[in-house]
RNA sequence: GGAGAGGUGGCUGAGCGGUUGAAAGCGCACGAUUCGAAAUCGUGUUUGGGCUUAUCCCCAACGAGGGUUCGAAUCCCUCCCUCUCCGCCA
């Protein structure tokens, strides 16, 4: 959510800011929700404080033993004056608080105009894109012809956009998520975390997927109205919501599984690993002083962008332009693997900073040292990384022309220092 | 699932329906005292919003939401959460 005071004293600029990402608000309507709240408050504010003042008085009268009947009267219709007053001030206030939920957060002046995925700017590449002197296999057949990967199974138990993997590739999946794990709390400063796969509607507001992404996710019948976590970003940046945390910065890494409805992206990578209902994710989470949050941006980056380099993954590091941020970021840079079947770059993480778009929504505070003051904090997070593309990578880039997979070295503690798959 | 207890400020913990945003203590900040410190004394110390250059002033908030009332932390209803005992369970 934006500054609400932003928006009702600079609305121009913060529509102009809006219209870099593509996004039209429409200022004559804030305008007026305002306007009218402004004047409803103001009403409703001077008749409770005439009812406080009479009610106080009334009080002090019959402690004086005196006879209240007559101001008793003056008051008769008071309460229901008050009452309207209170209901139209609550339903504007709602209508008001729909809109501003509604926007999108405002880009940072660094993040590239444009339009749409094309308008990405690339910004690093690391590693040597490997040469193969026959023509390498996708994942799909490497997981088929090894017996490792399944997805007819998969389709009987669940159906489409699902996976069964056996044997040395399901533990390939494990040993990853904890080659992550260790690398990023052990060298990164993150303290790792378990929580619930399961969130209410508030950490998803808190987080921004709702209220305009319902259909993104899958959500239970439970009585509570539970929603399957599209990514951790949502439980571990939720710790955050309503506290006010005394020192920062504060980061976690948590590995969990991932669920999403993948409504819209019909016909999308509908072959294979990249693109599935359900999948792992190792994800880091910084809550910063909002002085700090485009240091931590750079530095948290870099801790995905660590995880490849150890594996030997050749990848390129994007700057997504205005157009391609997601709703609640400022600024986001992809990380793309080279998938060599694919012949191209495909996106392996995603950091970004949502500065305090994020905290205001979720009243996630700091007590600012300098003013002694509680202050919206920054919140920042970022893949590290999608841990079932991690395999897709791993298997076509270490491939060999027999279709087995070599074991990249700094995944061999993990699998008991074998070198082959 | 059954039975019971309880949710008040940074923490502990009071609070007969009326001047209680909330006693007291702890903690914290500043000041006094001191060579310095401890102890002691004094002052201050929630958050959000409205108006405002600012001070002041006003409104709201005692788990959440409704209700009763001129007036609710206090009474009533619903829900959420925590704790204890029993049952069940990985």
């Amino acid at each position: 959510m934006l500054d609400p005071k932003r928006l009702r004293n600079d609305l121009d600029a913060v529509a102009a800011q809006l219209a870099r990402r593509g996004y039209t608000l429409d200022a004559a309507a804030f305008t007026a929700l305002e306007e009218r709240r402004k004047a409803l408050q103001v009403a409703t504010q001077e008749l409770q404080n005439e009812r406080n003042t009479r009610s106080k008085s009334i009080g002090q009268a019959k402690a004086r033993g005196e006879d209240i009947a007559p101001l008793l009267a003056e008051v008769a219709d008071l309460g229901d004056k008050l009452k309207a007053a209170e209901a139209d001030l609550n339903a504007l206030q709602m209508a008001l608080q729909d809109l501003m939920l509604s926007i999108p957060n405002c880009p940072h002046a660094s993040t590239p105009d444009g339009g749409g995925e094309d308008d990405n700017v690339e910004v690093a590449r690391w590693g040597e894109v490997p040469k193969f002197d026959f023509t390498p296999r996708d994942h799909v057949e490497l997981g088929e012809m090894n017996g490792w990967m399944d997805f007819e199974t998969a389709a009987k138990i669940s159906g489409a956009r699902f996976v069964v993997l056996q044997g040395p590739l399901a533990r390939m999946q494990r040993a990853l998520t904890q080659f992550m794990l260790d690398l990023h709390s052990s060298e990164h400063g993150y303290q790792e975390v378990y929580v619930p796969y399961l969130v209410n509607a508030d950490s998803l507001r808190g987080t921004g997927q709702l209220p305009k992404f319902e259909a993104d996710l899958f959500k239970t019948n439970s009585e509570a109205g539970h929603y399957l976590i599209p990514t951790a970003e949502v439980p571990v940046t939720n710790i955050a919501r309503d506290t006010i945390a005394d020192a920062l910065p504060r980061r976690f890494v948590a590995h969990t599984p991932c669920f999403r409805s993948e409504a819209g992206s019909y016909g999308r990578d509908t072959r294979g690993m990249i693109r599935q209902h359900q999948f792992e994710k190792v994800e880091m989470v910084q809550l910063v002083p909002p002085a700090d949050s485009y240091a931590a941006l750079e530095e948290l980056t870099g801790h995905a962008e660590a995880v490849l380099q150890r594996l030997g993954l050749a990848y390129r590091k994007v700057a997504l332009c205005t157009g391609d941020i997601g709703f609640s970021s400022a600024k986001t840079y992809d990380l793309e693997v080279w998938l060599p079947a694919q012949n191209t770059y495909r996106e392996i993480s995603s950091c970004s900073n949502f500065e305090d778009f994020q905290a205001r929504r979720m009243q996630a505070r700091w007590r600012n040292p300098e003013t002694g003051k509680p202050e919206l904090l920054h919140t920042l997070n970022g893949s590290g990384l999608a841990v079932g593309r991690t395999v897709v990578a791993i298997m076509e880039n270490y491939q060999d022309a027999d279709g087995r997979i070599h074991v990249p070295e700094a995944l061999r503690p993990y699998l008991g220092g074998a070198e082959m798959l």
